[in-house]
DNA sequence: GTAATTCTACGAAATATTTCGTTGAAACAT
DNA sequence: ATGTTTCAACGAAATATTTCGTAGAATTAC
């Protein structure tokens, strides 16, 4: 039996950590430890390594590739972003809305979370789609 | 220094396992670990002290409450179902979506198709909120 | 009243996540 | 060429989460 990681598999849910990677590949591309260190260290207090670390995890894990062909390696995300995205929304509706992803587009709703130009681009995209008067 | 809990604090997000315990609770109102139990065990294989384990923890973390007036102790949600579904919906925006929750819900609605009773339900949400036409 | 059952408390193992120090190799600057 | 800087690898500590066995008290069944 192979110890190898089974990459045709979805990974997990990444983790927060994981996920705040994620988002600096999506925003910046392809990205080394040191850009992706820069970002997140604007935000909050952590080591280089930590990145670096978390890095090796997530290549294993089979949530992101390494580009080693140059001393710096480079990281790619595997899946993008609207992909996980919609993942983590059903993941989510699954376990905090009895599986209902409308439940969920109800209590961002309800709550008021959504700026009024936001809410206001809701309705412009529920018009557009026809849903009808 | 006092080593209590501060419960004026709203506690951490709730973790996979403790959301599944709340759900619980909300669905049934409150419960003893044997009630728990009984509804978790059904979906998956899981022992009657690791439920019991798990609400001793969230009493400590303020996530519920217990009754111990009866030597079968009865547990509470200290956070109403809406109220900790606004919170999981808004850090899930904050963690995958770059805060926009308008981002969140169209990924939602994207890979659902709501019924006109439910876009009628959107839309008047969107005017209670205030989205302006 | 004694035995079986039910329950909580406690401790701890197993696993997962986050964190970073140290080491040695590679690249760079002088 | 030598010293400095940058980098990946590795190991491991710190923390968080999930899991459950065991012990002893309370209750119930006989």
């Amino acid at each position: 039996m192979s110890l190898m990681n089974d990459s045709s598999r979805r990974p997990a849910k990444p983790t927060d950590g994981e996920l705040a990677i994620l988002a600096v590949l999506w925003q910046r591309g392809p990205s080394t430890v040191r850009q992706i260190f820069e970002v997140l260290s604007a935000e909050r207090d952590l080591g280089y390594t930590t990145v670096l670390k978390m890095l090796q995890i997530m290549t294993d894990k089979g949530l992101v590739t390494r580009d080693e062909s140059e001393r710096t390696h480079v990281y790619t995300e595997r899946f993008s972003e609207s992909d996980t995205q919609s993942h983590l929304v059903k993941d989510l509706a699954d376990r905090a809305f009895g599986g209902s992803a409308l439940k969920l587009v109800m209590s961002a709703l309800a709550s008021k979370r959504a700026s009024r130009k936001e809410l206001a681009e809701i309705r412009r995209l529920l018009d557009e789609a026809g849903g009808g008067k």
